[in-house]
DNA sequence: ATGTGCATGTAAATTGTTACATGATTCA
DNA sequence: TGAATCATGTAACAATTTACATGCACAT
C-alpha cells in the first residue's frame, strides 16, 4: 500500500525532532538504556549538543511508537527498566535523516564572547583578565577534548571514522579561538 | 543605608540575567529603540548570541524599572515610541557585569555536527557530501563576516577594538571547522 | 550501615520563539 | 497607491531545564 507508507513517512517527520534523532542515532551505537543515552552523549557530542534526561525518555517512548526501536523489559529488582536496540526501520529512518537537505543552522550562545565584545567599556587590564579567562576556557576545552582522542582513535581502527572528525573539529575550534586571545593579548599589551 | 544599598544589589542580581545585560549593553553603544537593539544584534553579535523582539521590550522596561536606562517618549504620529539612553547606574552595572567572574559556558548546538558524528551510518559519498555541506556553510559564514569586517576596522579607529576582535574570532572558528573538513575530505577520498 | 553511582521517570518552571495585530514612513 | 521598511507590542506556543521522588547495586 504505497498511499498508506508514503502517509507515514509524512508522520514520521512531523512527529520527531532533532533531539529523537540524536537518541535513535546513539540507540544504533549501541547504547542500550536511557541512563546509557545521556552518558554517550556527555561522552561523545556535548561540544556541540546536549540533551536533558527528561526529554531522553519521552523520545525513546516516541520512537518505539513509530517502530524504529524495539524496548525489551529489563527490570532491576522491582524497579522497572526498559532497554533497547535500533530496529531496521530506525536504520533506514536514520539515514533518510542524516541525507535529508535541511537547514542546519551553527547556534552558537556564548557569554564570554559577548562580555569580549561589550569589553571597550572595561578598563584596559580589567579587559585584558576578561580575554585571558576564555582563553583559558579554550584551553580546559581543548584539554579535555584531547584526552578523549585516545578512544576516538580506537573508534577509527573499528571503522568508525565521523566521531574523531568531530573531536578534531573541537579540538581546532578552540585551538583557532585561542590564536585569536593570544594575538590580541599581545597586541593590548603594545597598544 | 549600607543595609538598603546591599538588598538593592542583590535584587539587581536576581531580576536581570543575561540578555537583559546584552539589551543595556547596546544601549550603551548607541541602541536607541528597542527595533534599534535588535538590528544592532543581527549586525554584530549574532554569531555568537540571538535575542528575539518578544524579549526586547520587557527587558527595557526592567531595566527602566531598576533605574540602568532612561526612556523618552518619542511618538511617531498617533504611535507610540520610546527612545532609551544608559544612565549612570546603568554604565557603572554593565562594568560590574562584565568583571563578574561567573560561569561562560560555551554553548554550541549544530546539527550539522551531529549529523557529521553518525554518518558512519551513511555510504563514503553521502557522508561526503555532508562533509562539504557542513564546509560550505563555515565558507558562507565566513564571507558573511568577512563583509562586515570594514565596519569593525572603522569601530577600531574610534576607540572600541573588541568588536573587532570578536568579528576576527568568528572568522577563525569557521575557517578552523574548513580546514578540518577539507583534510578529512582528501583523506576520505584518498582512503 | 552508608555513600556513590546506576537508573527511571514526572511535574513545574523557565526560557525563548513564532505569529499576530497594528500603524507610520518612505520611495517607486 | 502600493510595497517595503521601520516600528511597537502581546499572546500563544514550543522547547528545554530543574527539581524532585524513587529505589537498586556495589564497594568500603
Amino acid at each position: 500500500m504505497p498511499l498508506a507508507s508514503a502517509t507515514r513517512g509524512l508522520e514520521l517527520e512531523s512527529e520527531l525532532d532533532a533531539p529523537d534523532y540524536v537518541v535513535l542515532g546513539m540507540v544504533r551505537l549501541g547504547a542500550r538504556s536511557g541512563y546509557e543515552i545521556k552518558r554517550a552523549v556527555e561522552l561523545s557530542i556535548r561540544f556541540f549538543w546536549t540533551i536533558s534526561q527528561a526529554q531522553i525518555y519521552p523520545s525513546l517512548k516516541r520512537l518505539e511508537q513509530a517502530g524504529l526501536v524495539r524496548g525489551h523489559p529489563e527490570p532491576r529488582g522491582r524497579r522497572p527498566r526498559r532497554v533497547y536496540e535500533i530496529t531496521e526501520a530506525g536504520e533506514l529512518e536514520l539515514v533518510r535523516w542524516l541525507d535529508r537537505r535541511e537547514p542546519m543552522p551553527f547556534e552558537l550562545r556564548d557569554l564570554g564572547l559577548v562580555k569580549l565584545f561589550f569589553a571597550d567599556a572595561l578598563q584596559r587590564g580589567e579587559a585584558l583578565e576578561l580575554l585571558d579567562t576564555v582563553r583559558a576556557r579554550s584551553a580546559e576545552r581543548v584539554g579535555a577534548l584531547r584526552d578523549i582522542e585516545a578512544a576516538g582513535v580506537a573508534a577509527e581502527r573499528q571503522g568508525d571514522l565521523f566521531p574523531l572528525l568531530t573531536l578534531r573539529m573541537g579540538i581546532a575550534v578552540h585551538e583557532a579561538m585561542i590564536e585569536v586571545c593570544e594575538r590580541y593579548e599581545r597586541k593590548l599589551k603594545r597598544g
